[in-house]
DNA sequence: CTTCATGGTAACCGTGTAGTTACTTAATAG
DNA sequence: CTATTAAGTAACTACACGGTTACCATGAAG
């Protein structure tokens, strides 16, 4: 019976798919923490945990591993944007988008370090990253035509204008807190700055 | 008489003070572009041009460095921003700071390193910094009693507003191409940019 | 049972890089 | 002139870290 047991109730001792799942939330929680180039791979190996060797095995090497996270978590988000409701207005909910940055911290910083570290203009998954843009942008230019934005802006602007809002502050929680002398993991500011991004949303109607 | 030719037209073959600026201005384009992780001693003298080792004499060590050039580079922006007209309302000129930020990219992407690097809670300079930070919300809340900006919202929310939206394109400059399709160098972008902050400070009027 | 591809381990290695050593040369004071 | 201190150089070292070698284990196929 030992087959059995070991083939229903015990997960196999083998189990690739976990194995490269937790090597990739690991490496997310790495690359977040520290960027890529002070994140250290056998931090990785030992948080994640697996053997070194395996991390290689699955991801070439340091690059491909930043890579494959990247692609990963840029998969999810994407996703889950496009699941969202797709009539919801987009810009008057800057709110929303902002709580979702709050619980997705490593996202925001991943993309922060992404961008900061990035030489020339080689983007990872640029094309598909571009068309979820184009189509967020659309939206906006939908709603301006229907009068729930001001039409006298560039949607582009609105768009990197709302982006800004909602992801700075946790992608640079020490400017925010020497500003607001708060933790950006505080409850009170997520929940205050979420109410002063819905107040200050009028600046985008007409 | 070339005594007197080396202490007037030729400069002294030794310069500390001169060395000591080479080595930093080195280092913020070095550190600016790669972070402190990502920084190498060694491109840092070589760009100088200087002996590594004067490096280490002059500040220590890699650490001591990068914070002799944020310090550096802080009291030269807070002294610059300090001497700006002292009237002169704050929030109603974002496009401004805008405009200076982009003449100071380095400046920009410094700061965001540092804020995604800093492990826990200490601030380089911090007391100064948040003096400064401090000076700039009062002076909204001055706007606020006198109805030039809606005082229905923290003022540090405002300050923290304005700070995302003038600095969060330029130091994620492959964000910002995502979205708009241009480059955060191109001049266009800059102008047009400035504009859109122009068009929705609106948001910040009663 | 054997074979073979794949999942997994421990110990190792080469190199890039921060940091030093040992020394020379210039300025300055007594 | 001499002593002393600071500025400067070239060569070196220790070691952290990314990447590898050599090997074992498991399970599915024949």
């Amino acid at each position: 019976m030992p087959a059995t047991a070991r083939s229903k109730a015990r997960p196999p001792v083998r189990n690739p798919e976990r194995t490269r799942e937790r090597i990739l939330a690991a490496a997310l929680h790495e690359f977040a923490a520290r960027g890529f180039a002070g994140a250290r791979v056998d931090v990785i190996a030992r948080r994640a945990p697996v053997n070194k060797r395996m991390l290689y095995h699955y991801f070439g090497d340091k690059g491909g591993l930043f890579r494959a996270v990247l692609r990963h978590t840029i998969a999810r988000r994407l996703a889950y944007v496009e699941a969202q409701s797709p009539g919801g207005d987009q810009v008057l909910t800057m709110p929303l988008w902002f709580k979702q940055n709050c619980e997705g911290t490593d996202w925001v910083r991943l993309l922060a370090w992404e961008s900061l570290q990035a030489t020339g203009n080689s983007i990872c998954d640029e094309a598909e990253r571009r068309r979820v843009t184009k189509r967020s942008i659309g939206k906006i230019r939908k709603h301006q035509a229907a009068r729930l934005l001001r039409p006298d802006v560039r949607p582009e602007f609105l768009q990197l204008a709302k982006t800004s809002l909602t992801m700075f502050p946790l992608a640079m929680p020490q400017i925010t807190r020497l500003i607001l002398g708060k933790s950006v993991t505080d409850k009170n500011f997520q929940r205050d700055y979420a109410k002063f991004l819905e107040a200050i949303s009028a600046a985008f109607r007409p």
